[in-house]
Parts: C-alpha cells; sequence; structure tokens
DNA sequence: CTGAAAGCGCTAACAC
DNA sequence: GTGTTAGCGCTTTCAG
C-alpha cells in the first residue's frame, strides 16, 4: 500500500507538506504542490480513509436509519434512500445504511463507535424511541418526519396538514359535499406515526369550514380490504362524491373497484391521493394528487445535516428546527365537479 | 471519550490485556477478565471502531452497491438492500451504501479508500463495467446477478432459466398450447441484463420441446404500453391462452385490461408470473407466480462474502463460483386448464 | 497468563 | 512557505 510518507519520500518534501496539498488548508508554493501531485500521480496514491477518520475525528460518513417494515410503502423509502445517497457523495460523504429494527441501540452503536459523523433517521414516531439516546449523545442528526416534541431537533417533513387542507380545498371548489376518507392502515394509526394524522388533521379543518360531511375509515391495503372498507362507506354514506387516499397500496384497488360498482372516475366520484407522482401517473386512471418528495425531502436532509456539521465540528446541534414543505397539488384525470345531486346510485 | 487506555489505568491491567478481553484472542484469567469487564461497564466505555480499523486493517463494513434506475422493480431492490443490511449485522458487519451510478469508481472509490472489506453489487448486468476493477484492485465481493463472464467471481442469483421452464411446464400441463410472453421493458434487453434473457431461454426450450407456439414482446409498464402491446399479441395471436410475465410494473395492468377484453382469468387465459411473492398475492387475481427470493438472494450474498472474508482476510479470491437457486412455483388463481378449443373469441 | 512497545497512516499544532 | 513531531485509539508482535 502506498502511504502518505511514500508520496513525501519521493517528492522530497514532508508528510505535512503533502497532507496539506490534499486538504487546501494552507498555502502551497506552486512547484512544491507540482511536484507532490506528481509524485501521488505517478505512486498511484489514495488516502487511506480509516487513517485519515481516525487524526481528523471526522469519518465523512452519515448513517441513514431506513425503516424495516412491511406495511410502509417501500418505493418512497427507497426514493428518500437513495436520494440521501446521493446528496451525500455530492457533498463528499458516504452512507451507512442502518435498518430500523436497531431501533435506539442502532444509534447509540454508531456515536459510541463513532462510525458516523451524523444520522439521518427516517419514519419517525410521535413518540420516537430512537430520539432520547440522540439527545444524550449529541449525535448530529436529522429526522424525516415530525416526532411530538421536535424541541431542539432539526426535522424535515412534508407539510401534512396543509396537504390534507389543499386535497379538500380542490374537492370543495369542485362542489363535493360528501366526503370520505380513505386512510391508511390502523397499524399506522396505532404506531404513532405523526404524517397520517396530520394529512386528517388538515382534511377535517377544511372540511369542516367548508361545510362538508366527512367520513374516515382507516384501511389496509389489498383487494379485500379495501372493497370490504369500500363498501361500508357507501353503505353507510351513498351520496359520497369524494375519495381521499393516503395509503399507496389502496389505489389500484379502489380504482378497480369503483368501476366494479359502476361509479366513472371522475364523473361520479373524484379521487384525489397524497402519493409520489410516479403512483399518481401510473394509475389506471392518472390522480390528481399531492405529491410526496421523497427525492426532495432526502436531499433537503442531508444538505441540513452537512450544514450542521460544518457549523459545529464535533456535535454542534440543530439551528434550524422544523422544516415543512408546502404541499403542491398537480390536476390530473381523477377529479372533477360534483356531479349534479340526483337520486342514490 | 473514555479510551482503552482508561480502561487498563482502572482496572489495573495493560492496554493490551484489555484489547484481548474485548477480542478473545487470547487466554485471560477469570479475575482479570471479571476486572476489565467491570471496569468497562464502570467508564462505559466503547471502542472507537475507526481506531479499530486502522489497527486491524479490517473495517467491519460492507459496501453495498444498489442501482439507481426508476425502469426496475424498486420494492426487489430495497428488500434485497434491507436483507443484506440485516444479514451484515447478524454477522457483525456494518453496511456501507453506494448508488450504482458512481459505477465502477465507486468500486475504486471504496477499494483505495478501505472503507469497507468487501462489496456486493447488485443489478449487475452481462458486461459490468464495475468487474474489471474489481478483480485488478482484488476487492473481496459477491455479485447478485450474473455476468456474461463469471469465471473467478462470486455471483448469487435466482436460476431464471429453470424458472423460465418451470413456468412453461406448468402451463403445458394444464393444456395450453400457445403462449405469449409479456416481456421486459426494451430498455432492460438493450442494457444487457442477463435474467431477462435467461428467463425468456427457459421459456423458449421448454415450449418448444412441448410443442407450445410463442410470441414474446418486450414491454415496458404502464396501462397505456401494456395495452398496446396486449392488443398487439391478441391481434396476432387471437388463440393465446396463457400469459407468461416478468415486468412487474405490467401485472396491475395486463389483469385489469384482460379482464376488459372480456377474457377471464383463468377460465379464458392463464397467467403466470416471476416476481416477488408479496406481488403475487396481493394482484387483483392472486397470481400463480416464480417467486423472486429477494430476501434469500440478500442473505445469501452476504453469507458468502462473510466467509470469504473470513476465509482470506485481506483479499482472498471467491471460492464458490457461481450459485443458482432453484425457482419455486406457487399454485394461486391465475393458472387453469386451457379452455376447449372453440371459436376465437 | 500478562506486559511493553512498536506501529497502523494521517492530521495538526508548533516551530522556523 | 515548509518541516518536525506528537498524537488519534487500538492491535499485535515479542518478551517474559
Amino acid at each position: 500500500m502506498v502511504t502518505l510518507a511514500d508520496v513525501a519520500r519521493r517528492a522530497g518534501v514532508s508528510p505535512s507538506t503533502v497532507s496539506y496539498v490534499l486538504s487546501g488548508k494552507r498555502a502551497i508554493s506552486a512547484p512544491t504542490r507540482e511536484r507532490v501531485e506528481r509524485s501521488i500521480r505517478e505512486l498511484g496514491y489514495h488516502p487511506d480513509l480509516r487513517a485519515r477518520a481516525l487524526a481528523s475525528r471526522r469519518s465523512d460518513i452519515l448513517a441513514l436509519m431506513v425503516p424495516l417494515r412491511t406495511d410502509l410503502y417501500l418505493p418512497v423509502m427507497m426514493e428518500i434512500s437513495l436520494a440521501v445517497a446521493t446528496a451525500a457523495r455530492a457533498h463528499g460523504y458516504d452512507v451507512l445504511l442502518l435498518t430500523g429494527e436497531e431501533g435506539p441501540a442502532g444509534v447509540r452503536r454508531v456515536a459510541d463507535g463513532v462510525r458516523a459523523d451524523g444520522v439521518v433517521l427516517m419514519d419517525v414516531q410521535l413518540d420516537d424511541a430512537r430520539l432520547p439516546p440522540l439527545r444524550d449523545l449529541g449525535l448530529p442528526a436529522v429526522l424525516i418526519g415530525l416526532p411530538a416534541e421536535p424541541a431542539g431537533l432539526n426535522c424535515v417533513d412534508l407539510d401534512f396538514t396543509a396537504a390534507g387542507s389543499l386535497c379538500v380545498d380542490h374537492l370543495a371548489r369542485l362542489g363535493h359535499r360528501e366526503l370520505a376518507v380513505l386512510g391508511e392502515a390502523p397499524a399506522v394509526y396505532e404506531r404513532g406515526t405523526g404524517f397520517a394524522e396530520r394529512t386528517l388533521a388538515g382534511i377535517r379543518e377544511r372540511a369542516g369550514a367548508a361545510g362538508m360531511r366527512l367520513l374516515h375509515r382507516p384501511c389496509q391495503g389489498g383487494y379485500p380490504e379495501v372493497a370490504h372498507t369500500l363498501d361500508r362507506i357507501l353503505d353507510e354514506r351513498p351520496g359520497t362524491t369524494a375519495f381521499v387516499l393516503q395509503n399507496e397500496h389502496a389505489v389500484e384497488p379502489l380504482l378497480s373497484l369503483l368501476r366494479q360498482r359502476g361509479r366513472a372516475v371522475p364523473e361520479d366520484v373524484s379521487v384525489v391521493a397524497v402519493c409520489p407522482d410516479q403512483v399518481a401517473e401510473h394509475a389506471p386512471v392518472p390522480l390528481t394528487s399531492v405529491s410526496l418528495p421523497a427525492e426532495g425531502l432526502g436531499r433537503l436532509a442531508v444538505e441540513r445535516l452537512v450544514t450542521q456539521l460544518a457549523d459545529a465540528p464535533g456535535g454542534g446541534w440543530a439551528r434550524d428546527g422544523v422544516l415543512l414543505l408546502p404541499p403542491v397539488l398537480t390536476v390530473r384525470d381523477s377529479s372533477g365537479p360534483a356531479p349534479a345531486p340526483g337520486p342514490p346510485h
């Protein structure tokens, strides 16, 4: 293995000079730099990142903790992960992949072993067990999601409350008065995943303001489950003309089933979803939707973390607090004017 | 930060003794070990992994290179990634996440900087640009997928050829004589992704042996594309009674469209897919399928890599060559006896 | 069974 | 503008 000392010897300079040429942390005369660079090239030298990490006390590694659940919509998680990896590379960092399975212990492992300079946490629960160790250990972190008590934490997320409101606004303007929400799986609510409830809150608030009737039913993905839930809804509120949808697993089934039940989209009922654009675009009926900006969230998380690391090398705390991205609604083919009131189906 | 030296001092032993207690690499008397362990506990000592990596010349990190493509079925990739992460942890390794975007340069980065002890490569192309650096640098590696020239490489994959054959066997036994293959997107074939062609080869071979007529059409996912391809197929071969399907993005559209075209599954046409079980189970009609063992592949890859690292610390080469998992077909609701020959639809 | 000491390869004061 | 040198915290010979 070629070491920095080898390079220095061959260039006839001291090791520190080579180091400084590499880091740019002090001025080097042109001829010296030239010789060092030639030496590096000729020897095919590459710095040993482990040694650098030890000596400099920074590993240039960011840890990313991704959920390990099957009831979540994997593509979104994957997209965020890849965005994090890509953004991290763009800032000179590598990414260490931790599974949510590890929980708080994973956070400790990383902090105690000094494996990473900071951590990005995905799938943050309202009362997330990983937060206490994070605070105790002072590990620089950014959360994707919003816990119940975000004080002193650096969080980024979609403004789900506003997203919910936006969906309702759109439907209200189209004249809809009877709204049904096909929610996330019950497990998601029980677990205390904030986004589901925030979306609902936004929907509720705006539906109330607009004088709409509202029915909310949690719903697991899959045909049988959606069929059951849909039938209950239509039974209870036959006049329902609009659906808001948050569970990506329910998109296909819902559209399919509505057609089977003889309700045309968007002529008879409108459907609006909160989901990734890709899902909305590729649905049987392209969906009017508020997009879930997976890529943006990942990139943003990294940028905030990198900033934090630069500002306070060695464990500074969040300076920016919570950042909620404003939702954007794209009108596609699944929403239209409420049908003229007539005899129930 | 608590260091090993602190622990040693407090326990009244030498640093090396503490190190040996930790590594178990030499016998330690019970009382000594006891004092060291107490000292560790009381001080809350955790070894600095960077220092350990430098001194021991192993980082206990595995690199994982995941594709960064949108035309691939992300859930499979995600599942493999998580399986790799989980398996790696079970063997005491952390996982570094690299994106395929980095290509050969990524492999070099890891090897040159000694960031990881080995690497797992996903989405391997027939003529993969990452393989030359891998061979040159002697970085221990396992590929998930099968390149054109696997000599000297450690590869794991599903036996896609056998998977194709298995699908055809099943359909042949049910009496089908006219078979259509809805293939992967054209881009996938062009790129030289081996699995698509291997599946097709298996299908071709067996269909020939069984005297079946066979039509293959590449097909991108999405409703419009599948609709177009399906119509072409039915136009060209109205007597088609069986479909084999490999592109997960085409599952929903195909089933939907068949229904729209008045062909009942499985009464009029049978559909068999090569896809993850989860996709097969959650389709509108649960699909008879050969499962894509994402989790198994990930775990297997890690196990082989770990073995390789243990056998030849510091860059040993593959010892086991190629391992292809035998395919397993699960009969669900989408396949049935060929309909009695009658007038075309 | 235990200790002393020489590194691992790089960084960053501290000198000049 | 450059060199000297003491670490970073752990592992691992070599001695005993």
